[in-house]
DNA sequence: CGTCACACTTGTAGTATGCAATTGTTGGTT
DNA sequence: AACCAACAATTGCATACTACAAGTGTGACG
């Protein structure tokens, strides 16, 4: 007489387990990503955040807010500042006038290549420790969970 | 004539495919985490990243200040806070009077379990997204990922 | 006893964050 | 045309996170 009560316990453990696992990964990765970012003089995590969405093409400030999931008067200062240190512009839009029109300029971009580049290696670093046969499993992986992040919550990717 | 550096060219190749997995798991995982933590009520990520450590165990202020790698007098003050919050408390080693001992209180302890769990429920929806019978590859490759890491920079994991 | 090292603390400064209120702009309504 | 509601940007105010430098108390060792 076993119940139908089984599985979903068993799957609900399974959930569980797999959760841990993702818990601990993300814990490593966001040190990563701090450390990784520390290490260019003068850039924030929240920056560097905001300059990535930047380098996807220009956009407005409330816009930009949406995206990083901040209040406007928060991505103003920001702006404010990364404007004063010459690695974006800000315009006010000919057919809109409310509106701002922010742009990386030269400068932004190449930090946000030099950042990401960082990232990239420091990632690679990490990823050189694992057996290189069980390699294309973890790229398998974090793509099929970034992917479900993004089904589930589309802000969450929308850097 | 196949020159030797091929299979060194591809290998790159992999780790930069991986690395590229990874980064966008990452952005992900940030997101969820930042989107449970703001969930409570008045506690903050680095607030959320103390308790934990503290959750492990009392320790004193510079060891804590180790673990979470921020200044001594960044820990202080956020001590400061969370204990005027009545999270922790905070009382002189009497073995040696230099140190102060900080340990969760209750209310800190059940603070960790709610924030933990609801880190848990959010990465929970996201795993039930993905196929039943690729979860356990998942929970592999995550943990093997958190393993590297680890064994990259002891710190990472120290949480 | 003096001195050095260590743990904690305080002073100062810059960055990130949000809520509330204000100003300027646009588009539709009367 | 005057009016008004909605919206974008901004400013004021308050709080949290962060580090560096300087100061205070405690322990250890010669």
């Amino acid at each position: 007489m076993p119940p139908k009560t089984v599985p979903d316990d068993l799957l609900e453990e399974s959930l569980d387990v797999v959760a841990d696992a993702v818990l601990a990964s993300s814990r490593a990765l966001v040190a990563v990503s701090a450390r990784s970012i520390a290490s260019v003089e003068g850039v924030t995590l929240p920056q560097y955040r905001m300059l990535v969405v930047l380098d996807a093409g220009a956009t407005t400030l409330t816009d930009l807010a949406r995206h990083l999931d901040v209040a406007p008067s928060t991505a103003l200062r920001m702006v404010d500042r990364l404007e004063a240190g010459g690695l974006l512009t800000r315009e006010v839009r000919p057919e809109n006038r409310r509106e701002t029109l922010l742009a990386l300029t030269v400068v932004g971009r190449r930090t946000v290549r030099t950042v990401t580049a960082r990232r990239r290696r420091d990632l690679r670093a990490v990823i050189a420790q694992i057996p290189a046969e069980q390699r294309a499993d973890l790229a398998q992986a974090m793509s099929a969970f970034a992917a479900a992040a993004e089904r589930l919550w589309p802000t969450s990717g929308g850097e």
